[in-house]
DNA sequence: CGAGTTTGACCCGCGC
DNA sequence: GCGCGGGTCAAACTCG
């Protein structure tokens, strides 16, 4: 820099590297400046005709050379200076647009993937062709989404330096709340942003738990002994409960080594053809794409769970009279469950279609779901219907049940509040129940990976 | 033969 | 300490 007119060279590299322009001069530099040189700061500005930063030009010194010598020059180093940390401001504004920019542009492409795997439970034929566009945005989504799995467990207990952080997180899901009538495309992007802000919150607040074992309960009408949740399992025993001619499954993840996650499968006592699956534990590896949604969903469940975080009461207000929370003190665990066997009086119609017209009308109606998405009616005459494409997943009803009804979620809010308070009447054996609309299933494929169904 | 299931035995926590 | 019940282990078994 000796003997040059630094500035000069400082711009030259700062049109080089225009995605960091920071313009230094130090006391130094000017020293070998000419004093009849012209100083000129060039300011970041949103160039709107192509990506990154464009330039403006801004010339500091208008002045004749002989008005500059008569200055000091420690008054022209004290403006540069100021410019400079305009400068800076001007770029942190400007990267911060950039990054918002970026941001809404990530959220439309999420939302129009979500549309995407909608539909394409609507329209099973073209299920496996759209399993593979889903796995591309699943990649992009991954920045958005939590990746935590299915629950976390043996979290230490929660501070109280905690507290206020949980009131922001609590804040989320009440914005979530409020937002759930209005239906406008700016009120999706607000929602969109809302849903991500409880998907990273869900993800801190599981990891808070206070408590050392909670579950997720998932009870789900079904004929086949197993509902597919993306995940595969091995069965590592089977036992008969009390109170319950139904015998108890035990699953264990095996899609990695030493994966904790265990799941229980049972009967309901009552109806037979409700079938509870519970889930445990966190997985340590990376899921599929429909095991990382259904990972999303009930850790979210939990979350309400944990956080105790529904004092508000605008998810309560909002609840159809299919959405009945109950409290049970029966579990050993403090466990939610999701009801997804309840029928309900949502607007959302069960649209059959015409190809299955000759069967009769269900009285279930779904999220979204029309009866061959989710494959039933299946009845004996028909045992090879369309296996593959009618393996609907315990992610695909619960996934939906959340995403496309937002009185689930309510439903969630409320039951969690009233379980903040059942908690203070009984310890940590205090069991949720969520009731949704009814959704029922009937797979014909084997869990992910599993060559035989278990025999229970 | 390997992967997964079955099933009786065993372990452990909890209540009395 | 004892019994009960839920959960897990592991050898035997099944299946492709």
């Amino acid at each position: 820099m000796e003997g040059e007119p630094s500035v000069c060279r400082e711009l030259l590299q700062i049109h080089e590297r225009p995605s960091h322009p920071q313009l230094h001069i130090s006391e130094e530099d000017n020293k070998d400046a000419a004093p009849s040189s012209t100083f000129t700061v060039e300011e970041p500005c949103i160039n709107n005709s192509s990506e990154g930063f464009g330039f403006i030009s801004l010339n500091l010194n208008a002045e004749q050379p002989s008005q500059i010598e008569e200055k000091p020059l420690k008054l022209r180093m004290l403006r540069i200076k100021l410019d400079q940390v305009n400068e800076e401001n001007q770029n942190l504004r400007a990267m911060l647009h950039q990054i918002t920019k970026n941001y809404t542009a990530l959220q439309s492409h999420l939302l129009l993937a979500m549309e995407q795997q909608q539909q394409q439970l609507s329209s099973p034929r073209n299920h496996h062709h759209q399993l593979q566009k889903d796995e591309r945005h699943d990649d992009m989504a991954d920045a958005v989404l939590p990746t935590r799995q299915f629950l976390d467990i043996n979290k230490p207990p929660q501070s109280d330096d905690n507290i206020q952080e949980n009131n922001n997180k609590t804040n989320v899901s009440r914005k979530i709340m409020s937002t759930e009538n209005v239906d406008c495309d700016e009120t999706k992007q607000v929602k969109l942003k809302l849903t991500s802000e409880l998907a990273k919150a869900v993800e801190d607040q599981v990891s808070e738990t206070t408590w050392k074992k909670a579950r997720v309960s998932i009870r789900a009408r079904s004929d086949t002994p197993l509902i597919g949740d993306g995940c595969q399992w091995r069965k590592y025993g089977q036992k008969i409960a009390k109170n319950n001619p139904c015998p108890r499954a035990y699953y264990r993840c095996t899609m990695a080594i030493g994966c904790p996650v265990r799941k229980q499968v049972q009967r309901c006592a009552n109806d037979k053809t409700i079938l509870i699956t519970t889930y445990e534990g966190n997985h340590n590896h990376s899921l599929p794409p429909a095991a990382r949604a259904m990972a999303s969903t009930t850790s979210a469940a939990l979350s309400m769970l944990l956080s105790g975080s529904t004092t508000s009461t605008a998810g309560t207000t909002q609840l159809n009279p299919g959405l009945i929370p109950t409290l049970s003190t029966s579990a050993s665990y403090p466990t939610i469950t999701l009801d997804l066997t309840r029928p309900s009086n949502s607007p959302m119609q069960f649209q059959r279609p015409s190809s299955l017209s000759s069967f009769p009308s269900f009285p279930w109606p779904s999220y979204g779901f029309t009866e061959q998405s989710i494959g039933f009616p299946l009845s004996s005459k028909q045992p090879t219907m369309m296996a593959s494409e009618k393996n609907l997943t315990l992610v695909d009803i619960v996934s939906a049940a959340i995403s496309k009804d937002p009185n689930l979620t309510a439903a969630l809010a409320s039951a969690v509040s009233s379980f903040k308070g059942a908690t203070q009447n009984s310890n940590n054996c205090t069991q949720i129940s969520v009731s949704g609309h009814g959704t029922t299933s009937k797979t014909s494929a084997p869990l992910l990976g599993s060559g035989k169904l278990p025999q229970s």
